[in-house]
RNA sequence: AGGCGCGUAGCUCAGGGGUAGAGCACUACCUUGACACGGUAGGGGUCUGGGGUUCAAAUCCCCACGCGCCUACCA
């Protein structure tokens, strides 16, 4: 048997996931259990435009791995993949590319266009399902989704008509975001709020009587041309007297009053506010409570309009500002400038400023579904959050502030509002043209040109993916879903407009658990993104390392936030060559063996310390490894995982049962225990198969014996594959202290005579004498049945076990539990002087431990008020001490 | 401006009222028939600082400092 010394993970990458998308592994059709309990995930849908970063091989790893550890306890199991057809970025990819052909998006038409990006999305979209691919992602590909499918745009539509009909949503005349160079309205969440440096410009317009004046702070003078009020609060003494007052409006002699109203804080530059309701949200809600006019004077490209006048007419803002100020210095009404932070509204995709803007739009009224979820919240406590502090809270509180939603977008890309005009005004929202004809009673109809808010579909993901508005079958089997897993940063954008609409189109709420994963950093601590160039690419590091080192790394991120570094996904590499060769050799030693699982019941025969102590570990390992899963730890998971294989299983369990395993000649008790050996590694390598399922597939398939019966009875008809195993059950009696306790002494006895080797300076071919002393008869029992375990480990040329240890006096000593002392007599290499010193060093050591100890016992209070437990704890721990306190007195009293 | 989180070994991070942990890095020895992407044995920490609660605090509470993140209509 040829088995190459180092894993290569390219080839297993390349061997199994095209046979398991091939053979149904993914759906859920694979099980035939009629009562098996179903698991769901629908993926957050990839952007169609978009390409596999690190956040996405990161979620996917945590949804991937608690996919597989359902499918392989017997659930119905269900990951739904998807693309998003992600509006903006989609259009502007398309239209990039008409660019270079020198043809631009109208001249094209919107038509022709929409038939291009489609055309687009054929050849060049979803990029990033072949990359998932090669992730391992256990979804069912036969249920792939996009946002703009046909059946997902009729549940838009649906939605829409309902909630239109319901009064939710409606079209309104209002200051919204627009975003000067993508040319569309923007939501609130799509905007993002920079801190930047600028200037606080005082103003002073002057009083229509009187010659009196007042001045006014701004961050934006050039807004001043569009002002139609001075607002003051009411009970600000300063003002009151001016309060309906009329001012003249420098550089446009507009007479504006002014006006009293709480919104102003006296405290803040000079406590009088200008107030132009066009171009402000705040202002915009002045001028509606006192009724203001609003005059226009930036347009849709942030250039200054004609109602600005005709010296600003056509000027860029920024520019129209500087001239503000000029003019206002010129006239002497500039009182001062002076320097201040402020945040400014950006768009969140192209950094443009966003110029607010009173703009006809469609807005989702969101107070009702808003109530509905917090209620769900409150009442049912779901979703459920992980880690609860602090995002529970985060998504309550946003909710809780919740403005209308702004859903209309002027892009060409999305779901075409489903709203048509009549020519005389009238509006008629209906499912499909035909059924708007029929309601309108004429053929004379003109759809609305916008399109929705990308989130407008995802909201409905969990459902419409499955089919809904229809019946199905998907949605009564897997709606609602097992848990959501996803970045913070989609909370509010898509997690709960997610719970809102579940509650409203299928009564119940989309996910139980919303799992929140935290982010990956550059290895400086910065976030990751396309515009500081510091992203990883998890195709690369794919490369380098294999699939599944990187998935256990990404496995064990959990939900803070890390800094990437390579180093770790090395360590993780190592682990999965230390799996191949556990398995090599294994493979190696293998003939005449096959996996057999009741070679690890308690009953079976032959059972050594060391099998009984695997059996006990492996158990554990199991029930901690669920556990962890169970809570969403996976960390944890991967740490127990990490534990057991290489320390249990590598340095102990095989090293242990190598003289049995790798004996020249054929016996039972060889048979035997390779059998054991390899079930254990069986059982091993399906524990570890959610989290790296590459390298345990490829391995699997090699093992003697494995085959079809040893599948999960649900996938009894499948092919036969690792993936559908049962997941290692937990068998409490073979979870055994004794055998713990046992082996750890044993371990510990070898790891003093080891350590006496090295502090000696003997060499490792050199085999050495063990003398053995144990005043405690179990504790000589133990070591006596593993005396030909521990002479190999030490490579001892003898061990010798008695009640007294008669070591010569030049002997290295070394004391172990129970008082027991074990010697390794070196005549001639002692130096007596430094061995007495080493070993009171050891005792004093000791006795201040012991000390403590002590005292703790000594106050009253402490073996009052703590457990009891805890003090026989304690009393257990100083008789430990004092017996190898003793012992240590007895051998430095040797070397006298 | 408010809210939240973090500060543990040289580095990256777990843990979390009762004996301070892992990986990497470091030191010494070892190519012994699974693996040098390995083995064995080691060194290394006042758990940011200061108060408090408790029999017991790295862990809980308060304050300070430092670093992040999120939310917001202060011109």
């Amino acid at each position: 048997m040829e088995i190459p010394k180092q894993y290569d993970p390219q080839q297993a990458e390349q061997n199994h996931y095209e046979r398991w998308e091939k053979q149904g592994c993914f759906a859920p059709e694979i099980n035939h259990d009629e009562n098996a309990p179903t698991f769901s995930i629908v993926i957050p849908p990839p952007n169609v435009t978009g390409s596999l970063h690190m956040g996405h091989a990161l979620q996917h790893t945590m949804m991937d791995v608690i996919t597989r550890y359902k499918r392989m306890c017997g659930y119905r199991t269900l990951w739904l993949p998807g693309m998003d057809h992600a509006g903006i970025s989609t259009q502007l990819v398309v239209t990039r590319e008409l660019k270079k052909e020198g043809v631009s998006r109208h001249e094209l038409g919107r038509e022709k266009f929409v038939e291009r990006v489609w055309k687009w999305k054929r050849e060049s979209g979803g990029q990033i399902t072949k990359q998932m691919r090669r992730e391992g992602v256990s979804v069912d590909w036969s249920r792939e989704k996009f946002t703009m499918d046909e059946d997902l745009s009729a549940a838009v539509r649906e939605v829409f008509v309902c909630l239109y009909e319901e009064g939710k949503i409606y079209r309104g005349n209002r200051i919204v975001n627009w975003c000067p160079n993508d040319q569309t309205v923007l939501s609130d969440l799509e905007v993002e709020k920079v801190a930047q440096d600028g200037k606080l410009y005082y103003l002073r317009y002057p009083t229509k009587n009187g010659g009196g004046s007042i001045t006014v702070a701004t961050t934006r003078p050039e807004t001043m041309l569009g002002d139609t009020a001075v607002a003051v609060n009411p009970n600000d003494e300063r003002y009151r007297d001016l309060v309906g007052e009329t001012l003249v409006l420098p550089l446009v002699a507009r007479s504006i009053p002014i006006v009293a109203d709480d919104f102003v804080d006296p405290q803040f530059g000079t406590g009088a506010v200008k107030v132009t309701p066009a171009h402000d949200p705040n202002d915009y809600d002045i001028g509606v409570r006192h009724n203001l006019e609003r005059v226009v004077v930036i347009d849709s490209h942030a250039k200054m309009t004609e109602a600005a006048g005709a010296e600003f007419f056509g000027l860029d803002r920024n520019k129209a500002r500087a001239k503000v100020v000029e003019k206002f210095e010129e006239l002497g009404l500039l009182e001062k400038v002076v320097d201040y932070e402020f945040s400014i509204s950006k768009c969140e995709r192209c950094k443009t400023v966003i110029e607010p803007l009173i703009s006809t739009q469609w807005f989702l009224r969101m107070d009702e579904l808003r109530d509905e979820a917090l209620k769900l919240l409150e009442q049912k406590k779901k979703p459920q959050f992980v880690p609860e502090v602090p995002y529970e809270k985060v998504y309550s509180n946003w909710l809780e502030n919740l403005r209308d939603w702004t859903i209309s977008r002027q892009l060409w890309w999305g779901h075409q509002i489903p709203a048509w005009y009549t020519s005389d005004g009238e509006t008629i929202v209906a499912r499909s043209e035909e059924e708007a004809k029929a309601k309108a009673g004429t053929d004379q109809l003109v759809q609305d040109q916008d399109v929705l808010d990308t989130w407008f579909s995802s909201q409905l993901w969990p459902f419409s993916a499955m089919g809904w508005p229809e019946k199905t079958k998907d949605l009564d089997t897997f709606y609602p879903t097992s848990v959501l897993m996803t970045g913070r940063d989609i909370i509010f954008l898509w997690v709960s407009r997610m719970v809102m609409m579940g509650l409203k189109f299928m009564g119940r709420e989309p996910f139980a658990d919303v799992f929140v994963t935290g982010t990956i950093l550059d290895a400086q601590g910065q976030r990751m993104s396309k515009t500081k160039m510091n992203g990883i690419d998890p195709l690369e590091v794919f490369d380098k390392y294999g699939v599944d080192a990187t998935r256990l790394k990404l496995a064990s991120v959990g939900s803070t936030d890390i800094r990437w570094n390579d180093k770790q996904v090395e360590s993780y590499r190592n682990f999965a060559n230390k799996i191949w060769n556990a398995a090599r050799f294994t493979l190696l030693n293998s003939e005449g063996a096959t996996i057999d699982p009741e070679s690890l019941d308690a009953t079976s025969p032959g059972l050594a310390l060391h099998d009984r102590w695997i059996l006990s570990r492996l158990n554990a390992t199991a029930r901690d490894v669920r556990a962890a899963l169970g809570g969403y730890e996976f960390h944890a998971a991967v740490q127990t995982l990490y534990h057991f294989f290489w320390d249990d299983f590598c340095d102990w369990y095989i090293e242990l049962t190598k003289a049995e395993v790798a004996a020249q000649e054929a016996s039972p008790e060889r048979t035997t225990a390779r059998t054991r050996l390899l079930t254990v590694l069986e059982q091993a390598l399906r524990l570890l198969h959610p989290f790296m399922p590459y390298i345990t597939e490829e391995l699997w398939q090699q093992l003697p014996g494995a085959g079809k019966h040893l599948l999960h009875p649900a996938y009894r008809e499948a092919e036969s594959t690792i993936m559908l195993t049962a997941y290692p059950e937990v068998k409490p009696d073979l979870i055994n202290d004794t055998a713990e306790w046992e082996m750890q002494a044993v371990i510990d006895l070898i790891s003093r005579v080891r350590n006496i080797r090295s502090e000696m300076n003997i060499k490792s071919s050199e085999p050495i004498p063990v003398l053995i002393g144990s005043p405690d008869e179990k504790l000589r029992a133990v070591f006596s049945a593993n005396q030909n375990q521990i002479t190999r480990l030490v490579r001892a040329s003898e061990v010798s076990i008695m009640a007294k240890s008669e070591a010569p006096r030049a002997s290295a000593r070394s004391v172990l539990v129970g008082g027991a002392e074990v010697a390794v007599p070196l005549a001639g290499l002692i130096d007596f002087e430094a061995e007495r010193q080493r070993l009171n060093k050891e005792k004093e050591k000791l006795a201040a431990e012991a000390a403590k100890l002590e005292a703790q016992l000594a106050n009253p209070q402490f073996v009052e008020r703590a457990p009891a437990e805890k003090v026989n704890e304690l009393r257990a721990r100083i008789t430990d001490i004092a017996q190898r306190i003793a012992q240590l007195e007895q051998t430095i009293e040797n070397l006298q």
